[in-house]
DNA sequence: TTTTTTCTTGATTGACGAGTCAATAAAGAA
DNA sequence: TTCTTTATTGACTCGTCAATCAAGAAAAAA
């Protein structure tokens, strides 16, 4: 059975299991074993790819980013226009995909992950950095010398209410939270023309 | 040495103790020895006194979120008119004293536990309805049927700067955050009138 | 075929931690 | 004083888990 190049299909596997194993607890404090045994292997053999618990944490961390990172620019792809790409962008972070149970949990425990762990903390700040950067340079023709402030509002209301939809009990999110924000941005516009 | 009457004690020491340890490292991966020994106490006591390790993640929760609700209260208590009072709350949900490592980390870890546990989950809604409704009685007079939606929108963007103010590496948080909050407030009063 | 490389795991180690319990000690009640 | 209630802990149980390792199995190379 053993084949050749297993080790990225092993490696994909095994962040694919961490992250729904994740959104099964809510928890990172789940075992390598669960992990492992989810994606069809001995937890030796993780151990083997990964080296350690905490590398496969960040692994699973980017591969969120990732997807992540993914839809903004597909959306972005098929917007034209400064303004459509702004609200591309908010569109973007209310996703359904974004509000499975994985997802969310996925991005609670980093949030928490952030706190402790320095690569964790760095690859947070790389995704905010995008996030603002993308709003400030849609922005800037819109709003001129307020983008910078504008951008960390939009962004602050998308984690904020992201936050706040992800918690919530009763599913039943997304949609009104992009009008929020939406309504955010169109208020932010008027105000500076 | 025992006197009678300890038990209030023990268990406000525990709770300052397990905030503290959270703030210390980032987790709720804590063990209820270190706690216990921060708190200057055996375990086995404060096994006693708490009955486990989630009782007192719990008494941790509820006294965050009633010292938060105290800052909240106090700050309303000196404030007149509906303005002045939503200014008040925004106010206090960026106190320095709300920056703590420990405090922001309590929330983190708090947001977390709320996935998994209905207890958690029930207090985490108790926060919201509240900071909601108090939005909303004092927006009413303002915005009239727009409060809901603006409340939401406060809400949300008071949760998302936290978060990232929270988790910015460069402390120096509070100041430019409620400067924010103020300014989608006001935007939100002139478009109303 | 023999050898080497890649893949894989069962078994083990070593450590740690939650929760229990029996026993001690002090204070107040009877 | 004797009894009861409250406070307190050290020692122990039982379980779990991350990480290691030696060894097996299969493909590819020689």
């Amino acid at each position: 059975m053993p084949k050749l190049g297993m080790e990225p299909i092993r490696r994909a596997a095994l962040v694919k299991a961490t992250i729904d194993e994740i959104g099964a607890t809510g928890t990172l404090d789940i075992t390598v074993s669960k992990i492992a045994k989810r994606a069809g292997m001995s937890s030796a053999l993780a151990h083997h790819y990964f080296g350690g618990k905490e590398q496969i944490f960040l692994a699973a961390m980017r591969h969120t980013l990732t997807v992540y990172g993914a839809e903004v620019r597909g959306a972005l792809a098929m917007a034209d226009g400064p303004k459509l790409r702004l609200e591309a962008i908010i569109r973007a972070g209310f996703t359904s995909s974004n509000f499975r149970r994985e997802v969310i949990a996925a991005w609670l425990n980093f949030y928490v992950l952030a706190q402790s762990n320095p690569q964790a903390q760095r690859l947070l700040t790389i995704y905010q950095r995008r996030l603002h950067s993308n709003l400030v340079f849609n922005l800037r023709p819109l709003v001129g010398g307020h983008a910078d402030a504008v951008a960390e509002r939009i962004a602050g209301l998308i984690d904020g209410l992201y936050l706040r939809r992800g918690l919530d009990p009763r599913g039943e999110a997304g949609v009104d939270a992009t009008a929020h924000v939406l309504a955010l941005l169109h208020a932010e516009l008027r105000a500076a023309s």
